[in-house]
DNA sequence: TTAGATGCAAATGTTTTGCATTGCG
DNA sequence: CGCAATGCAAAACATTTGCATCTAA
């Protein structure tokens, strides 16, 4: 809610500094996005975005989600369905998570273990690596879909 | 170099069992994938494998490194680059291997490290869910390309 | 002999790009 | 006003599919 204007100041902060603009299918395409939950595939976004203003073409919104990208205020994602998902990037003081994936229902939890980041930091370490981010997902049957099946 | 062997063999019975064929050119295929190395995209093997017989369609190609995947001779990744990649599935009797990916040449690194896997189970049973598979990929810059930087 | 496999071309789905036009700063 | 952004259509990729033909079993 407030985390709209907060993000919304990063991003105009970002894009001024670049001599880019703020345009009116930036801003519907932020608020779209931040308000979409997670997870969202570009299609989806684009009907949410259409409903707005139907006039915006899926160029801009690939644009634009490069941009919300390279300025830290989303996140990109390509889970094993071929299209490319986004959410609202974590505030880096909050512990990074990642995802167990329903292989039947697509449904998508998440989880974060300090554990697994030291190992992963530990396991760069020995092999000379710097490391900039990583992506760890687990796929499987979530407690609805094994229940079905038993 | 049996390693062909053995594998082939494991391919053929698939086949066989299914009522399915064993054809030239899965024959080809499966030679210039073992030989391939690792972390294959599809158009380098299909290069190869018109070194070898430039006939061979690219819709064979796809048709049959999922036939490979199938068929547990490969297994599937798709790192940050938009194409598949295949490398020869691991024998289960061994440990599960992930990547180490560096975001400016390219480079990857393979390691193993039994305590993810343990911890991966862990997380797996508090959410519920029953794993199948998995995907961990680190990314960083390589010791060469640090060293390069600096 | 016959169902499965192939090769080609065309279709699909996702993302990018060229370009004339629009609009923010 | 000037340069960046937009919208459209076309291009660029990666992958799949329809279909007539070929071939392994």
């Amino acid at each position: 809610v407030n985390d709209l204007d907060e993000r919304h100041r990063h991003l105009a902060r970002y894009v001024s500094s670049r001599g880019l603009k703020m345009t009116r299918q930036r801003e519907v395409i932020l608020q779209v996005f931040l308000e979409g939950g997670k997870h969202v595939s570009v299609e989806e976004l684009l009907a949410r975005v259409r409903a707005i203003d139907a006039n915006i073409g899926h160029a801009t919104l690939y644009r634009t989600m490069r941009l919300l990208v390279e300025s830290g205020v989303a996140s990109e994602h390509n889970f094993s369905d071929g299209a490319t998902r986004y959410e609202p990037a974590e505030d880096p003081s909050h512990a990074h998570h990642d995802h167990l994936i329903c292989t039947s229902c697509g449904a998508i939890a998440e989880f974060e273990n300090p554990d697994v980041e030291a190992i992963q930091e530990q396991v760069a370490r020995e092999h000379g690596y710097r490391l900039t981010h990583h992506r760890m997902e687990l796929y499987g049957l979530c407690p609805q879909c094994l229940s079905r099946t038993t």
